[in-house]
DNA sequence: TTAATATGCAACTATATGGTTGCAAATATA
DNA sequence: TATATTTGCAACCATATAGTTGCATATTAA
């Protein structure tokens, strides 16, 4: 089908995933999927494909309890994003004041 | 439209034009449009497309030269992407084991 | 056991996206 | 001046995407 990144990037390039990946990543207990979807205009469906679509880029899971979802992020996926966007960081404006930058460029 | 952040990760989210991003990024001197697309399979007009995606969220300029349009890449918006990852880093595993994520934690 | 709740699946719609081809216009070269 | 090169614009196509609704099913509660 596609790249991991690709996939990944895809996935968090639509606004209303970031919405509901935020709202899981500061939930402090796993959500099921009615209560999450309660929290948006769109349908309840709506919110299933957009959780489909972030359980394919591994950056939610799920757990099935009884009749409900429980569904929780998995940040880990955007470290891919932020090793991609690393090679790029050396010819950004300002990159020399960032210390970190520093670090990773005299070693 | 859209948001600005939406915009670049919608750009980046396609492999090839990462591939043309990036061909920009490494070349020593901007390139006309010809030239750039004699280094994929598709069409000059699909890459054309894709430029135009590029340079609608300012990771490419292009400068007119007589009937030549020179492009350049600009990885200045990818530090907005990078500020978006910033959030979510503290959730992700080993994030203490880099230095740089342990000094933004501790400032 | 009956009713309510949480969900998945399927079908459908509208629009966006990635790609194509054909043609006209501007610029450069012979 | 005639020809070749570089490009933009427009139309078109196939597929993907974001969303909807309707219905069936499983689990929980009354």
């Amino acid at each position: 089908m596609q790249d991991r990144i690709t996939t990944i990037l895809k996935a968090v390039a639509d606004p209303t995933r970031r919405e509901i990946f935020h709202a899981l990543v500061v939930a402090t207990t796993a959500l099921p999927i009615t209560q999450i979807s309660s929290q948006f205009d769109i349908s309840r469906q709506g919110i299933t494909k957009h959780l489909k679509t972030l359980e394919g880029a591994g950056l939610i899971n799920i757990d099935t309890k009884g009749r409900e979802r429980f569904c929780y992020a998995n940040p880990n996926p955007l470290k891919e994003v932020n090793q991609w966007l690393k090679f790029y960081e050396q010819f950004w404006d300002g990159a020399l004041d960032d210390l970190s930058n520093y670090l990773d460029n005299i070693s």
